[in-house]
DNA sequence: AGCTTGAGTTTAATTATTAAACCCAGCAGG
DNA sequence: CCTGCTGGGTTTAATAATTAAACTCAAGCT
């Protein structure tokens, strides 16, 4: 169950998140949790996935504490699941929306985003902004420069 | 080739761009372009990935125009070639940075981050933030709700 | 008693990924 | 001008992940 070992560099914490998103499909699932779908079937159908491929990843992204499974019961029916977006699940907010950002920016179709994400109080269109915390903002890449943080480790003497 | 295709609700641009970075290693090859990493042997190494697949990966980073080959000579050398990263591969920075954050947060070491990203002007930290275009800051996924955009389309009638 | 539904498992076939070996061009040394 | 070395890859064979489709199972409904 070394799923992390497979990402090598394993201290780096981008290695780590892809380890427990980067699967094929995780993103997208979680993308459905966001936009509150919340039942195997609905998410099933709406993405097409493999079933019992959907059924592992709940349960590794349930195992990760991204999900929570609650119980639920319908009037007329048995008791069944669905999974909620606990708190470190929705933390992962920012990286959907880079992404979204990104395809809308590259892969976007003529007639614009299906999506548009907006401040809930104000109705504005939300959007990612790199800043600094001396208060710069709207930063790129190559206003950025990578430094060895604390927990930097010497690489591997070969 | 209808690599799009496997992640359904095709008209999702966060869907569309994992169809471009989500394959396995793919992320992690953009993540060492980012700290300067250029050269196959390089890459290869530092990230343990299989040599065909770095290859096979490489090219499709160039095929989707991320990633550029380039030419180059050293001294007493034969002609080789680099990979450096495009305008619109610089562009998926906020994407690793998200994965980047998350991880220091829910899987960091005790010792704190491996890498700090700072401002190359101020030397400051840098970091993700949810804006609006009103102009509030600091929001969360919770502060947000998705609307439908100009190019949403109705469910397929099942 | 039999049918339906949500939520999964199981199974078998298809793809992806891996490790390891191989290849190739040119340069350096002898 | 033969040999070995190096960067940058291919090829091959074995292993693991993903898929589609069929199956299960426990209520509840008719």
């Amino acid at each position: 169950m070394l799923e992390r070992s497979r990402y090598a560099s394993d201290n780096c914490p981008a290695a780590r998140t892809l380890a427990v998103v980067g699967e094929r499909w995780t993103l997208l699932i979680l993308r459905e949790a966001f936009y509150g779908q919340r039942r195997f079937e609905d998410i099933q159908r709406t993405l097409g996935v493999a079933r019992n491929l959907l059924a592992t990843r709940l349960a590794t992204l349930v195992e990760h504490g991204l999900l929570e499974r609650h119980p639920y019961r319908e009037a007329g029916s048995r008791e069944r699941f669905e999974y909620r977006l606990t708190e470190r699940g929705i933390e992962l907010f920012p990286i959907l929306l880079a992404l979204m950002e990104w395809g809308d920016r590259h892969l976007g179709d003529e007639d614009g985003p299906p999506v548009i994400v907006e401040h809930r109080d104000c109705g504005a269109e939300i959007q990612l902004d790199i800043t600094c915390e001396a208060g710069h903002t709207g930063l790129t890449a190559r206003d950025t420069i990578p430094r060895p943080g604390p927990g930097a480790r010497l690489a591997d003497p070969a």
